[in-house]
DNA sequence: ATTTATTCATTAGCACACATATGAATAGAG
DNA sequence: CTCTATTCATATGTGTGCTAATGAATAAAT
């Protein structure tokens, strides 16, 4: 019956992002964006326009947490929302010009970030650790 | 100025988790307990007893997180507390036999969760995982 | 032994994350 | 060209997960 919770690959990715998040949070500065947020504006900047449904599914969120996150984003200035005229059903969302600017000056965090988090593995195994993990996804 | 969304640990981690918790929502049966709820039952099995903080230590949750996963357990009864007569702040937690024999019947469908979520990897792929995510802990 | 610091459990508030349901609008099949 | 199925955005409810604050109790330090 051994059962070892600590060796569990779902506790262990947990812990894993629980750090990561805690990384995030203290490094991300006076942005004062999210994870999500700051996922759902990098996205938002590399595909220019999206409906919110379609941008949850490039960012991996589902209608009803996408929602809430863009809801957030269109209150802090960072997002723009337009009716589309071709599907009435849409509205077409862009990055604005001062959610432009904050995600520039937070690219570089970003990364610093990302070093962070795999600061305690060796160039190598950063790469193994990505790739193993983007297999099982 | 290249900042790929895929490839960044923290998204990453993010949807291996996702999947998992996916995975085990699938697969955990009629016991409808979640990631977090088994693995306090498993804990408390393993320790027989504890505090409330203690135990969310050893299952890496926060003490207001703790709280809720625990009111949820008393409330169905899988778990019991007591107060402690040598420190009046503290109540000390214990699995109820309900909580036990739930617990035990999903012992097997948790390993199968495992197997699940690991899948698409090789068996050497999984310890690499496994030990590049602890170390990353 | 009194002050100070820490710990315990709880609460409030914010931000995901998912299931499910809704009404409006579009797309597909006959 | 209807009827049906799908998609869009939204809403509600539950369950984490965190910060910060609280009051009660214990531990540590002078």
């Amino acid at each position: 019956m051994s059962y070892t919770l600590e060796k569990q690959i779902g506790h262990l990715l947990r812990r894993a992002n629980q750090r990561h998040t805690a990384i995030f949070q203290d490094m991300i500065g006076t942005a004062q964006l999210t994870p999500r947020q700051f996922a759902v504006l990098a996205k938002l900047d590399e595909v220019k326009e999206s409906s919110q449904n379609e941008l949850g599914r490039l960012t991996s969120m589902d209608p009803a947490t996408t929602q809430g996150v863009i809801k957030r984003l269109l209150d802090r200035g960072m997002v723009s929302r337009y009716a589309m005229e071709t599907d009435l059903r849409r509205k077409l969302l862009c990055i604005s010009p001062y959610g432009k600017k904050v995600l520039k000056k937070t690219y570089a965090r970003a990364h610093l970030i990302t070093q962070k988090t795999l600061e305690p593995l060796t160039e190598k195994e950063q790469e193994s650790l990505l790739l193993l993990l983007q297999k099982i996804t």
